[in-house]
DNA sequence: CATTAAATGTAGTGTTTACTACATTTAATG
DNA sequence: CATTAAATGTAGTAAACACTACATTTAATG
């Protein structure tokens, strides 16, 4: 905040409430969404008061900003930390897949958060300064494994990256997300690990599937 | 409820105030959640009274449950209203697929309400005794084109229904539930018609591309 | 046309909410 | 060690909330 850089010792203690703060504002948001989530449950968790929140916040909405840009900097930075087998796109691509179903399966609050965010119609993350830095590694991991399999010949130069990158994340996402819903529609559980286990498999394929060269008939134009 | 059935003008008058309720319950709960929505925002919009809320449906719950009933039997009232070409798999998948994704993109309230749902970790379909009738025809279209495909030897026999449905599914309720944060995460509008129009035809393809035979030289045209 | 019950209208209740005014503690510095 | 500002603690406020007690209107029936 406004704090000078001469007070080491207070300014430690502070950053620990600020961080408590934090993470006990995703864990709340998460799971009760923003309007559910109350200032003074969020506190209770961090062992603070709500007092600070608006100390450090600001108010309600700048928290859930905070916990927004927290969630996404968390998902670039483990998306950055995956090394992909240059050697094989296919590997690459597959490894690549198998990263973003598990990150949505094991980040269930990055999940919650965001659909709470698209139920305010993105009014937040448009607000945020930080927002346009998300952008840029995003594509990055499936744009590799598709750019290597293309050089390679093994993927379809038709297969666009971003098309692919939303495929990947819709299918991860979506089985995280709906869970519930999708258990009593379905008439099945999906999260014992074993289904999750047969999902994963299927994404893989279906993606691989997607983008490899075959000479089966195509709605999709030509690439530009 | 409790009426007898000895005075239509009264039940007439009675049946539109609980329709417009629950209409408006759909409405507010679409656009603001389970917690963000309040009845008596719900009772203005329908031009009446939060105490007719309690009268007809409990409470705010009972309300939540009467709603996600009611968005359900939409759906698979509109799912039961499409008819696919017998003949031609390829060709009644691609409709199948064009059916979903379209109905998330028109029915955006159907998506939100299923957000909110889930975010309640399915606390109110598993209350509901109609969820159990839901299930029925879930599957139903992709489950038929599939088959139809799978006896002309078209489709391979390793695509599953349920996971084919899923994958159409998340694409096309994917796309419209993180519209917002797709488009700050991406840095592009997914929302224009245009956008719409080519993420539909790479879902087309991309199931497609997963059922098929993927050594048959198909020479069959996609349809238009 | 009086009766009756369904349906609606009115005016509340206690509680929770986001937020704030004000007091107090902490620790770095002159 | 007194000063000072950052950091925290306490005790509130007004508004919104879900829900309800009670009164009134409506129209079908004996």
């Amino acid at each position: 905040m406004t704090q000078r850089t001469r007070r080491p010792a207070h300014q430690a203690r502070a950053q620990a409430t600020q961080q408590s703060l934090l993470e006990a504002a995703i864990e709340v948001f998460s799971t009760h969404g923003l309007h559910g989530g109350s200032v003074s449950r969020i506190a209770e968790l961090a062992q603070s008061h709500d007092r600070m929140i608006y100390y450090y916040f600001g108010n309600k909405e700048g928290l859930f900003i905070a916990a927004l840009e927290e969630i996404y900097r968390r998902y670039n930075e483990a998306e950055a930390g995956v090394v992909l087998d240059t050697a094989n796109p296919i590997k690459a691509l597959t490894h690549a897949v198998e990263f973003f179903v598990r990150y949505f399966r094991d980040h269930p609050e990055f999940v919650t958060v965001l659909n709470s965010e698209n139920l305010h119609r993105g009014k937040h993350i448009s607000q945020s300064l930080l927002a346009s830095q998300f952008s840029k590694p995003a594509i990055g991991l499936v744009d590799q494994a598709l750019n290597l399999g293309k050089q390679q010949g093994v993927f379809r130069a038709g297969a666009q990256s971003r098309d692919v990158y939303l495929m990947i994340s819709a299918m991860g996402y979506f089985y995280q997300s709906n869970q519930y819903t999708l258990s009593a529609f379905l008439g099945e559980t999906l999260s014992s690990p074993k289904c999750y286990e047969q999902w994963e498999s299927f994404v893989v394929d279906a993606v691989l599937r997607t983008v490899t060269q075959s000479n089966t008939h195509s709605t999709q134009k030509a690439p530009q």
